[in-house]
DNA sequence: AGCACGCCGACT
DNA sequence: GTCGGCGTGCTC
């Protein structure tokens, strides 16, 4: 009956495998889902238990006498160890990262003082005053929380809420929330990195009483130990938080909430383990048996390919709340008139109608600094980046030069280096695009949103109290401005450069432009004055941005679908990268070229040939890239089993770093 | 990744 | 004579 017994633990390591330890009679309570203190190497470490066992692999002399136990309880559960295991599997990634994702950091790192399981933290009270009632919802709203309803008591169906920015998903979320809390459920929702959490958050505070735990990235390590063992724990019923969040342990888990699931920031771009937050949150579900949300104005193509294929339900919010109507998209010809300092004739002059009628303006440009280079006249020379193939962005007003890929920054040069002439700032950023505002509109006041003018905390939310208090009328600035904020004054969005991205050989790249059209288009307009939206652009003739206009983002995708299916690109294809870097070319392309003869592909999946990267030198490495594609997820994955492990076999240089990335998001 | 061991260069 | 550079070997 108490046999000698073993547990398998996952640790914070690289090591592409577990690790067994002898479980003295004093850890006889020990449960897979608990962490352990153990001897690794010459130093102490925190294992979490996957497996308790009567026998191991391991020989005896080997073994090791795990520490004192760390929790009285399992701190992950059954399925949050599964999921763990399944995304360890899935991305090939070692599962003690796996791990060290899923957990904060003080409950995974071994403590001086005496580490103590943290009781349940008192929640800190919010004082119920202000609660919001439930908003009446439109037939296309109450068909979806219906929907949901249906779904949440049969523990089960996928669903893809799509609905036009104004048409109320957020209180499809609420009150299918409000639903599952009633049955005694719990809900995780996700939202997308930036400053989305506290609008989002703000909400379901101000509709329910019950404890909320929001995990975003602003938290410091100890608060987000707390947070997160509020919701382990089962005090708070609803979490909301960002990426990494997606695996915390909830009790009662009833529903999955993914808000904008067509966001970039939900896959993992860099470090070792990218994983898609979106995609494990569907795996989550699945195991859990638990329905999964994912909800958009702009659903990503996997998910759009989902809903063809029958694994996620549509449910659709076609209309705006209220009498509400749509903004009106127009393409501005650059070509055809006078253009100033970047605006078109007919653009400044909506400007200033927009403006007198006592509205605000709203300006994109997804570049920042003051202008992406700096030219000598006189002889050609570009200030470069040293460690990058890139050129140095000029930041005016800092008087630095910048490079936006690894930082570098350095003072701005009056003259060339080179030759000695003067030097002049080619093209425009945010920051030369608002001192352009201020003297084409010396009476409405421009106000800057992005990373460089909103860097000090507290700016962001002064910045946004300045346009709802209306002494801001013109904004300008970059992504920041197409997520999430709603600012009700704003009727007329300018897209300043839509072109940069339609010839990106990134065969992403239309989609994301269409996304972020319609995204900041969204920005405009209200229940009583109707939206405009100006997209300026040298090709107005280009079909993408055409049918985007004539047949909305549902029509613009239906066709980029199709050509992603002659074309044999994602979501009809599976795909894998496999990145490397090393302080030469040769070196990760060497590595590269190694790996590819390591094991000959099964029929069906294709190994590509090695490239360098897109952008091969950054940060003083060079990149390189191999693509590995198979229509077929079960053939990619079936290879990529055998053939990882030989990957973290081969012998490499220290300076080599390689990172595979299953389902990478941008191949080029 | 850590962390140690190990064998060759410039300092008090 | 020793402090310290980073090559390579191991972690149940």
């Amino acid at each position: 009956l108490t046999e000698a017994l073993y547990c398998q633990v996952a640790i914070d390591t690289p090591l592409r495998r577990v690790f067994d330890y002898r479980l003295p009679e004093a850890l006889a309570t020990a449960q897979p889902g608990m962490r352990v203190q153990i001897p690794f190497g010459r130093r102490a470490a925190v294992g979490l238990i996957l497996r308790v066992s009567q026998s191991t692999e391991v020989p005896a002399e080997k073994l090791r006498d795990a520490g004192p136990l760390l929790d009285a309880t399992p701190l992950l559960g059954t399925s949050d160890l599964r999921l763990l295991e399944w995304a360890a599997g899935y991305y090939h990634h070692p599962v003690g990262e796996v791990m060290a994702t899923a957990l904060p950091k003080l409950l995974r790192t071994v403590r001086k003082r005496k580490a103590r399981a943290a009781a349940v933290m008192p929640h800190d009270a919010t004082p119920v005053t202000l609660r919001e009632t439930p908003h009446a919802l439109s037939a296309a709203q109450s068909a979806a929380v219906h929907a949901l309803r249906a779904a949440t008591s049969a523990a089960a169906g996928n669903f893809l809420l799509e609905g036009v920015t104004g048409s109320g998903k957020t209180e499809v979320y609420l009150q299918a929330c409000a639903d599952t809390l009633a049955q005694g459920g719990a809900v995780l929702v996700l939202c997308p990195e930036i400053g989305l959490t506290p609008q989002l958050l703000a909400r379901f505070e101000q509709r329910f009483a019950a404890p909320i735990a929001a995990l975003h990235s602003g938290l410091t390590d100890g608060a987000r130990a707390r947070v997160w063992q509020q919701a382990a724990s089962g005090a708070a019923r609803i979490v909301i938080g960002t990426r990494s969040a997606v695996f915390t342990p909830i009790p009662g888990l009833s529903l999955i909430i993914v808000d904008e699931e067509h966001d970039a920031s939900y896959k993992q771009q860099d470090g070792g383990f990218r994983y898609s937050a979106r995609d494990v949150a569907l795996m989550r579900g699945r195991l859990q048996q638990i329905p999964v949300v994912l909800g958009s104005a702009t659903p990503s193509f996997e998910s759009l390919r989902n809903v063809q294929l029958g694994r996620l339900t549509p449910l659709r919010l076609p209309e705006r709340a209220g009498s509400a109507l749509p903004p009106k998209l127009a393409l501005i010809d650059l070509r055809a008139q006078a253009v100033h300092k970047g605006f078109a004739a007919q653009t400044l002059a909506a400007m200033r109608a927009h403006l007198e009628r006592g509205s605000q303006v709203l300006v994109f440009l997804n570049r920042r600094g003051y202008a992406p280079t700096l030219l000598c006249h006189a002889c050609g020379w570009i200030a470069p980046c040293a460690s990058c193939d890139a050129r140095m962005t000029v930041h005016l007003r800092r008087g630095r030069l910048n490079c936006h890929h690894c930082g570098a920054d350095s003072a701005l040069p009056e003259r060339c280096p080179r030759c000695g002439h003067e030097v002049h700032p080619l093209g425009a950023g945010t920051e030369r695009v608002e001192e352009t505002l201020a003297e084409l509109f010396p009476d409405h006041p421009v106000e800057r949103f992005d990373r460089d003018a909103l860097r000090a905390p507290g700016e962001l939310h002064a910045a946004i109290g300045r346009v709802h208090a209306g002494t801001a009328r013109i904004l300008i600035g970059t992504q920041m401005l197409a997520k999430g904020h709603h600012f009700p004054d704003v009727t007329l969005v300018v897209v300043l450069n839509a072109d940069q991205s339609l010839f990106a050989t990134d065969f992403r790249a239309a989609e994301r432009l269409a996304q972020t059209i319609v995204q900041v288009a969204g920005r405009a307009g209200r229940a009583d004055r109707q939206g405009e939206v100006l997209i300026q652009s040298q090709f107005p003739e280009n079909p993408l941005l055409r049918t985007l206009l004539d047949e909305g983002y549902a029509g613009f995708a239906a066709g980029a679908l199709q050509e992603r299916a002659a074309a044999h690109w994602p979501p009809f294809a599976r795909m894998a990268l496999l990145r490397a870097s090393d302080t030469t070319a040769a070196g990760a392309m060497r590595f590269l070229e190694t790996a590819r003869t390591l094991r000959a592909p099964p029929a069906g999946v294709v190994l590509q040939p090695p490239v360098p990267a897109t952008m091969a030198r950054r940060a003083g490495r060079h990149h390189a890239q191999m693509l590995v594609e198979s229509p077929q997820r079960a053939a990619l994955q079936g290879f990529l089993d055998d053939w990882t492990p030989r990957l973290a076999e081969l012998p490499a240089p220290r300076s080599l770093r390689w990172a595979l990335d299953v389902d990478p998001l941008d191949v080029f």
